[in-house]
DNA sequence: TTTTTAATACGAAAATAATCGTACTTTTTT
DNA sequence: AAAAAAGTACGATTATTTTCGTATTAAAAA
């Protein structure tokens, strides 16, 4: 599969959150973060495109971009490779950090826990 | 802090694990799993000392360079980036598939049981 | 109907990253 | 001592990614 760019990831991950958009409702979430061109969204979307990472519904004057490419398999190759580049490869010590850092809630701990527990009897 | 490119993650965490290499040293490493040239990981390793990511003893002929980086503050950057770029921020999403996809061992998975629990008892 | 606004298309420039060739120097081997 | 091997330096090329300007078209507003 193909590793989507660092922009395409912030694009293809607000299509994710918000299953279908237009360009111009991608390009106000990403202006409220960064500074960049509606041209230049466009362009990108347009790419994304052409590489098949979304498909497009061209009905009306307004494209709308759906996300095509797999969440879940995206998201394992960049972690897979994040691991392997910065973790030495460990995923305890990524997941470690990665839960010391953002202090998740009581709920969200014990769905953590009960994930465990089922990864044990296997 | 400046995020490392892939290639200079690559070389850094090598220099992460060995704490010190020659340039030959990591090349070797490199070439294990990728087909480049010497010069390439040279030139590579000249600019992150540029950049100020590694120190170089240059007593001797063979350079010998060391981790300048901070392991955790990058690691924890990209991780951040990563969270925030591909699991919509959300450290559960990152940390249950990171486990499901890596089958950590029962040691592991006791020790990062062991450190929920220290988590929720602050 | 005319003007303005909002879209897409797309080439091309600018910025960033990766790779390599060549020159030069120091060690080591023959 | 000469030749070969092993280093560094570094400019330049290539590849990739990001950004934007301009042309064109369709819709909406005046």
């Amino acid at each position: 599969m193909n590793k989507p760019t660092e922009s395409e990831l912030e694009i293809l991950s607000l299509l994710w959150e918000m299953k279908e958009a237009s360009v111009r409702q991608i390009h106000e979430r990403l202006a409220e973060t960064k500074d960049t061109g509606y041209t230049t969204t466009l362009k990108t979307m347009q790419i994304m495109h052409a590489k098949g990472m979304v498909t497009r519904d061209e009905e009306n004057r307004s494209h709308i971009y759906r996300p095509k490419t797999n969440q879940k398999e995206t998201q394992n190759s960049l972690l897979k490779n994040l691991m392997s580049t910065a973790f030495g490869g460990s995923s305890k010590a990524l997941v470690m950090q990665a839960l010391g850092q953002d202090n998740p809630s009581k709920d969200e701990i014990d769905e953590i826990r009960a994930f465990l527990d089922q990864l044990e009897n296997n």
